[in-house]
DNA sequence: GCTCATTTAAAACGACTGTTTGAAATTATC
DNA sequence: GATAATTTCAAACAGTCGTTTTAAATGAGC
């Protein structure tokens, strides 16, 4: 016999113990399709869709086991729904508000004009609003919805990619005539980092924050975060395009 | 009876199918250990690590089932093992290259300051580094790495949070110096937000590139792309800290 | 009260999971 | 070449998984 690595003993389940799941929580929607969507939504933020079970949504939710496909088909379905719930108003709402300004603009280009701080404030409102509204509900959306962005099944990028595409071209599109000076593909490689700060921020589960002495005793809330957030992305969205000097100034001198 | 949705007829895995696993793909290193290090990397990068089940990695490195615990212990220790091996050299890279910026600032302030930009360069150049030296496991490494940063598995997170203490604490205490006018906070944050940007850029899974529009037959190269978006971070880290006016103005307009 | 569609309940199905075992094969050491 | 340590192998273990099935309970319309 040997050892090439000092095993565990025992055989430790890694996933969620169902056996200390408590069978009601907080979960109070009356109807049992809402139960589930409520359970699910915590769970699968907590755990992710694989370490998440079916056993373990339905008894959070003080449901039977069955009713989980009995009224959602399948645990893919029942995560696309947790998903559409939310996050399809909270897009139209994005776009209805991008609409309003740009109507403003138009009415009136000199007082209101669509600039850049506009534009991103028209995606961020609507996170807010869902941030503010639903005080537990909607804050463990928005750290899975950042969660997903990175989730490699296939079939929750496929989802999300239709469910952002319209909203992401009105957006790509108003970027694009508030920043005349930028190249086109410049503009969506930036709207495509304004996304990755923005789900790495709404996640809020990144490793900067269990690293010790980063606002160790202060509960940032959302609003104050995203404050944070604007003026960094602004700057960056504005930013001169990288000079050819610089470039190669960049990656030889190591 | 009755539906409440249509029910799929047959049970259809959701994983990758074992069955369908190539015994030998471009697994080619000689040792065991190796053979399932590679698998392993390209596996988890694609299906995530809970998708992931070891058969499917020992079957694509054509080795034992029981090789992968009697090498590693575990799973879990497996997937610690595919990113100490490429992630502790690449942050020991940065930190060195760092000190190499500072060491040179320090003896000649006027002719080499430590900007942004050098510092920002400090945290990719090691990862463009690794991106080219091994063509094809770097990139696999680099999208994995992308989306464990918003991986929920508890140690996961603590694993990374270990590995990247110590080049992160350097780095805010540079940025730091590299940006007086900047509150130390508002820089942890900024710092927060170059991350996000980055692992999100890296891990190259985003749901902006499957819409249509969006570069559609360029293939970039992962060194245009930090081009990219180094002007934009840059920009990012040196805009003014929101004024009051700003912060105002921002939210209640809507 | 009866009929009918809708919803819930308990139990089982087949498949897949990480891990362990004990013997065979291989490699190194003397 | 014999002995010992290391590594590989096939097989099994004890569970959990998503899903389906069957029957019981519930509700509405008349």
């Amino acid at each position: 016999m040997n050892t090439a690595v000092t095993q565990k003993s025992p055989q430790i389940s890694r996933l969620a113990d169902i056996s200390a799941a408590k069978p009601i929580e907080k979960i109070e929607a009356v109807d049992t399709k809402s139960r589930i969507l409520d359970a699910a939504e915590e769970l699968f933020m907590e755990h992710g869709f694989e370490a998440t079970s079916l056993r373990l949504i339905t008894t959070a939710a003080n449901v039977n086991l069955a009713a989980a496909n009995y009224h959602f088909g399948s645990k893919e379905e029942l995560f696309q729904a947790v998903f559409t719930r939310r996050l399809d108003p909270m897009n139209r709402d994005r776009v209805t508000l991008l609409s309003a300004y740009e109507a403003a603009a138009s009415a009136n280009p000199k007082i209101n004009p669509l600039t850049c701080e506009k534009i991103i404030s028209a995606m961020f409102i609507p996170a807010l609003k869902m941030a503010r509204d639903q005080e537990q509900g909607g804050k463990n959306f928005l750290r899975l919805l950042g969660r997903a962005y990175a989730d490699p099944a296939p079939f929750i990028r496929e989802f999300l990619s239709s469910q952002y595409a319209e909203m992401l071209g009105r957006f790509r599109a108003a970027f694009g005539r508030a920043l005349p000076h930028i190249p086109r593909e410049e503009v969506s490689w930036r709207l495509h980092f304004v996304m990755g700060a923005l789900s790495f921020t709404l996640a809020g589960t990144d490793v900067l924050k269990m690293i010790a002495q980063f606002h160790p005793n202060e509960v940032e809330n959302d609003e104050l975060l995203l404050k944070r957030l604007a003026p960094f992305l602004a700057a960056g969205l504005r930013a001169p395009v990288g000079s050819a000097g610089d470039d190669h100034q960049w990656f030889n001198e190591a």
